[in-house]
RNA sequence: GGGCGAAUAGCUCAGCGGUUCAGAGCGCCUGCCUUACACGCAGGAUGUCGGGGGUUCGAAUCCCUCUUCGCCCACCA
């Protein structure tokens, strides 16, 4: 029977909630290890995205609870501004209603039912992937005791003067209606059109020629200008030109930010809809007005109507353009039209082309916050994994721009500025009802905040800051961040900021980005491309320990995950797999054990036999390098190396060997050990399977649990690098004979009689003390340990020289036999010459190291060792 | 235009200076329902480690370069 993992999951993560293990232990009981998770918008449902971040999360901090630290992994949501409003405006929209038609406070009550009745949704999935979040502390960027924080955030950054109105071109969003900032609005490369258009001159029949991308915004244009050193234009200075189809007329002058080689080197500059011309209109044409040709929802007209022809007014940006290009063509004002590759920037949220847009907006600035988070990152206090971030993080952070904090929503945090009928404006932390100044009536500023600037204080605003709460004592700094590189800068960049500055001090020391997760055409998973992988079927399907072990087992640090939709089965058998061996596993070890076995200290040592003396010593090597690998965020590395251990060397080797001294007080008591303590290292990824099967190991006593039990600690004691040789020693002679059985087509069934010829004296004892284990793996009727009775046989030389015949009367072609050994014989002889080669070369002996000089000695030794034996094997054989 | 990353078996990846280092899983081939497991057991096959150059006693592993893919940043309209 085949384990089912769909009944054992959800009880399993009942009991651990039960218990309560997810919640630190109470202070003084441990050092703590904190992550605070990255929110997901509330509005969200688990995607595979997630269940990679969450599962690394959930790896990290079920070890470090193994380890006996306090861990707190603080689970909670972002309110998501755009995204959750656009949710609820497409509701509306089904209903053929409009935001605006409930207003503000309607739809604000409206938003908060949609997320009190679903915002749990992705919390809850979380959970059915086995997260060991701490519940009891759940937070959601909008709560009361958050919003506080915000507030107080803003207002101290306003006090601080590192909050103020901006008059500038800022991304526009025509369809999410609000303003963006630079990191919001993407870029997208588009194949475009450079558009090569006519301006007439005013005072002439004569025209210039000036390409742009958007010809519809020339109704905006204030004037042209061409580089002060392009001699082609210096008689246009101070000419003036007509906008076509127009009697607006405009002047020509000259900036140096025009590039002579572009286009026709002559630029059009419409300083409301793109931000490079603003700034060349400030300096060239100061006092200029600055049209605003489009609506907020990006059709053409608004405040500068009258700058647009009749036919063009209302219609939306691309149409017009369109429209627009017909029209010139007709007049003969279009020279010609050039493919041209550009980027264009789109909105974060809803892919629309974003509109650049003249407007007043609340900006933070960032330098004064940045360089000192820089500076503490460059004398290493917080770091990334993998460290190649470094480049791309500072890179940005030298860069920083004045980020755009206000947004044209209902939901979210309003932006606590207060203006007075006088115009007094300041922030508070209070409601005002009047003008503290002059007592006149007050007006809230009507946008919210940046969803980012919430969510850019999770990691001490989560424990109750601004207020000196005992979590923010005790858990603040944390210490891994886990994320996805799509919102470093969003979010990464901000918290450290943040965190250095409110708090004094870095909000986490390690910053593990994960890869992104692509199908197989190496496309990011998306909803919209349909490519996604839903984590709730997987878990269905393979249960979540499946999905788990696909996600860790198989993803190095920090790289992108390839799986493939179209084939869950073959995606996911590797966790499903090995969950069902770890069941078999634990089905075995459980049915010899039907009550508590002696431990491994219990038990007279000298009673172990070499097989156990083996798994014993790899049990204390697997133990190392799985923490060593956890502690260093190889998380693949740490599955892999466990899944190993459990069954190549556990199940393959130590169960079969052990299968007839199950009688054996020793043999169950290392059994035990080595069940217990597979477990235990395989817990923090796969942990239900693991719980389930610890839960049934004999003299558990109640509530205890496999989540919060100790990690395992290497005993030096146990290690036995001898026993290690000997019994390789004897998986080598077995792995020969059954090689040598499949190599002459002989039945498994068929018993056959075998000598080992021992290299060296104390060999023979080895393989003596373990003849049954051999007789059995090997499926032998008898096995000869000397030099005997070796007749007709198939021969194999390994290792130290010792040799192993397997007795084939009438199965064994004499020719064949001596090809074989032939064959293996020149093998040995090249590596022995070409080994040769290197230990008599003198650089070599000279400028290797030592160890590995002497290591290649040691090897030559051996090797010729071997290949003596072969030789004398193939001249008592007759082979020429 | 800058920066980063990847290219290793049919597929997804590990290895990142020491040569029993050419690996794993899945797939494939040959036997096996051997009483924990056919989601299994045993035995196999498969790669000029993207091309070229260099450094080194020694390179899949370091440097340069080319090619192909991917990502990030950027005010060529």
């Amino acid at each position: 029977m085949a384990y089912d993992p769909r009944p054992i999951e959800p009880a399993i993560y009942k009991r651990w909630l039960e218990a309560g293990i997810f919640q630190p232990t109470p202070a003084g009981g441990g050092e703590p290890y904190v992550i605070v998770i990255p929110p997901p918008n509330v509005t969200a449902e688990l995607h595979v995205g997630h269940a990679l971040n969450n599962v690394v999360q959930d790896v990290l901090v079920r070890f470090e609870r193994m380890r006996g630290r306090a861990v707190e992994w603080l689970p909670g949501t972002d309110h998501a501004g755009i995204a959750t409003q656009n949710v609820i405006e497409k509701q509306l929209a089904a209903e053929g209603k409009t935001r605006f038609d409930l207003g503000r406070e309607a739809f604000v009550a409206r938003v908060w039912q949609f997320v009190r009745a679903t915002g749990n949704t992705i919390l809850e999935q979380l959970k059915t992937i086995g997260c060991s979040c701490d519940w009891s502390r759940t937070r959601f960027t909008l709560d009361d005791a958050y919003s506080r924080s915000v507030r107080e955030v803003f207002v101290r950054l306003w006090d601080e003067g590192l909050i103020y109105r901006g008059h500038r071109v800022i991304h526009w969003c025509p369809h999410c209606l609000t303003a963006l900032s630079d990191e919001e609005a993407e870029h997208h490369e588009t194949q475009g059109n450079l558009y090569h258009i006519r301006y007439p001159l005013e005072d002439s029949s004569a025209f210039v020629t000036v390409a742009t991308t958007r010809p519809e915004t020339m109704f905006g244009d204030i004037g042209l200008v061409f580089n002060p050193k392009d001699s082609r234009y210096a008689q246009l200075t101070g000419k003036r030109v007509r906008i076509p189809l127009t009697e607006i007329a405009i002047p020509i002058a000259t900036d140096a930010a025009v590039e002579q080689g572009f286009g026709t080197g002559l630029l059009k500059v419409t300083p409301a809809h793109d931000a490079n011309d603003f700034d060349i209109a400030r300096r060239v044409w100061p006092n200029s007005e600055m049209p605003l040709i489009m609506t907020e929802d990006g059709r053409m007209g608004g405040r500068a109507d009258g700058r647009i022809p009749t036919d063009l007014q209302g219609l939306d940006r691309f149409e017009a353009r369109k429209k627009l290009v017909t029209q010139l063509e007709t007049e003969g004002l279009l020279v010609k039209v050039e493919q041209h590759n550009h980027s264009v920037r789109r909105c974060y949220r809803c892919d629309t082309v974003v509109e650049p847009r003249l407007s007043d907006q609340w900006f933070v600035k960032m330098k004064p916050l940045a360089e000192p988070v820089l500076a503490a990152y460059r004398k290493g206090e917080y770091g990334f994994v993998p460290e190649r971030w470094r480049a791309t993080y500072e890179n940005w952070m030298e860069g920083i721009r004045d980020w755009n904090i206000s947004r044209q929503l209902w939901w979210g945090h309003r932006i606590p500025v207060f203006t007075c009928a006088n115009g007094h404006q300041w922030a508070d932390r209070k409601d005002p009802t009047s003008c503290p100044k002059c007592g006149a009536t007050v007006e809230q500023d009507p946008d919210v905040l940046d969803t980012w600037f919430s969510s850019w204080l999770w990691p001490f605003a989560t424990f109750g800051w601004p207020d000196k709460t005992p979590d923010l004592e005790r858990f603040y700094p944390g210490h891994t961040l886990v994320t996805a590189p799509e919102i470093l800068f969003f979010w990464v960049a901000r918290m450290l900021m943040s965190g250095y500055h409110f708090m004094g001090q870095r909000p986490f020391r390690m910053v593990y980005l994960t890869g992104t997760v692509r199908d197989m055409k190496h496309r990011k998973m998306s909803k919209s491309l349909g490519n996604g992988i839903d984590p709730r079927e997987v878990v269905k399907l393979y249960g979540a320990d499946a999905l788990r072990w696909t996600l860790i087992a198989g993803s190095s640090i920090g790289a992108d995950v390839i799986l493939d939709p179209n084939d869950l089965e073959t995606t996911f058998a590797p966790g499903r797999n090995f969950a069902n061996k770890l069941w078999n596993i634990g089905q075995f070890v459980l049915a010899q054990l039907s009550q508590r076995a002696a431990t491994i200290d219990e038990v007279d040592r000298r009673t172990l036999t070499l097989a156990d003396r083996w798994i014993l010593s790899r049990a204390q090597a697997v133990i190392r390098e799985a923490t060593h690998s956890l502690s260093d965020f190889r998380l693949d590395e740490a599955a892999k190396r466990c899944f190993e251990f459990a069954w190549n060397e556990l199940a393959d080797w130590y169960i079969e060997a052990v299968k007839p001294r199950l009688d054996d007080p020793a043999a169950k008591a290392v059994l035990t050990y080595c069940f217990d303590l597979t477990l235990r290292l395989l817990q923090p990824v796969v942990p239900f399977i693991t719980e389930e099967l610890w839960q049934k190991l004999p003299g558990r006593k109640a509530n205890e649990l496999l989540a919060a039990a100790a990690w395992p600690a290497v005993r030096p004691e146990l290690e036995d690098p001898r026993a290690d040789q000997e019994f390789g020693r004897v998986k080598t002679a077995i792995e020969q004979v059954r090689s040598i059985r499949a190599e002459y087509r002989v039945p498994p069934k068929t018993k056959l009689k075998a000598t080992i010829v021992p290299r060296g004296n104390d060999k023979a004892a080895t393989f003596d003390g373990e003849r049954d284990t051999i007789v059995r793996l090997a499926q032998l009727e008898a096995l000869a340990l000397n030099g005997g009775t070796q007749g007709v046989g198939a021969h194999a030389v390994f290792g130290d020289g010792s040799e192993v015949v397997v007795a084939l009367e009438g199965l064994v072609d004499v020719n064949q036999e001596c090809q074989r050994l032939t064959d293996e014989y020149q093998r040995l002889d090249k590596q022995l010459t070409s080994l040769g080669a290197r230990l008599t070369n003198e650089s070599f002996v000279a400028r290797a190291p030592k160890d590995v000089v002497a290591k290649e000695r040691e090897k030559e030794k051996a090797w010729r060792e071997q290949r003596d034996v072969l030789a004398g094997k193939l001249k008592s054989l007759g082979c020429s």
